[in-house]
DNA sequence: TTAAGTGCAAAATCTTTGCAAATGT
DNA sequence: ACATTTGCAAAGATTTTGCACTTAA
């Protein structure tokens, strides 16, 4: 029971259920976002496949964590950074896919050059990613 | 009968059907790509959802679209230009998401400044997707 | 003519919704 | 105690597969 999950749950007006700070604690043993797939793999029988779908809809409502779609069109999850709430997700994202182990990094500490649009565009978010070999498959 | 077409199918070893043609039709006339289930709305009666998957697979293993999944994760799909066919998708892509007409642009003269990876990364994909107004809905 | 492409039916996934039972506070 | 959260069952949606029929070349 991890007293720190406890208190973002709480922060957040959410009830510590067991589900949820299973989720959080895999999440956050990561430095890839994770698919919803391998998460619930992971979570095995202990988490009903409905739940999850509404505890990370609920993460993701709350700003605990960001939603990722990787290149196949599969939803990722990763937890949020202080950057991420205090921009309230218009934060520029920056994403490694990698191709071998399909792990998604995010890269929160790499910033784009502004960037020039076409006349009459107006960018809000800005979303990049790369796909390649990560550190370990390289 | 685009001639046009008929000669881009045939030079990727496939058949001119009436189906694969109203595809190309649509998605040239479009400045923006295209998602699936508009795609499908759009050709109505005429092709079964079940062949335009097809359709579609069959496209992008050729070169002739690429697909493209938006923040929602839906697949869209637009035309390959050169500069797609000569770099084998190995391109940089840079697609503009309107969040209120949700159109998909691709930007294909924009270029991207180098970017520095971190230590083990090797990128081998660049693929920008910026959320915003487009130049209608601005 | 005949290999490639299509349509239909049906399976396999993935995602959402409704409601009664269980749980955290 | 009571609102929230969960699990189950079932509906909806999306995507894939198999096979007989059709069509372009």
């Amino acid at each position: 029971m991890n007293e720190e999950f406890v208190k973002l749950l709480h922060n957040n007006q959410l009830k510590a259920t067991a589900s949820r700070l299973s989720v959080l604690q895999i999440i956050s043993e990561r430095d890839a976002a994770i698919s919803q797939p391998v998460l619930e793999k992971m979570l095995g029988e202990d988490v009903d496949r409905v739940t999850l779908y509404r505890i990370l809809k609920t993460f993701e409502d709350k700003g605990i964590l960001h939603k990722v779609i990787d290149l196949n069109g599969t939803a990722n999850y990763a937890i949020c950074h202080s950057s991420c709430s205090e921009h309230a997700h218009h934060d520029e994202h920056f994403h490694f896919n990698c191709s071998n182990c399909h792990s998604v990094y995010c890269m929160n500490d790499f910033h784009l050059p502004a960037l020039a649009m076409p006349p009459g565009f107006k960018a809000h978010t800005v979303n990049l990613s790369i796909t390649g070999l990560c550190k370990k498959c390289s």
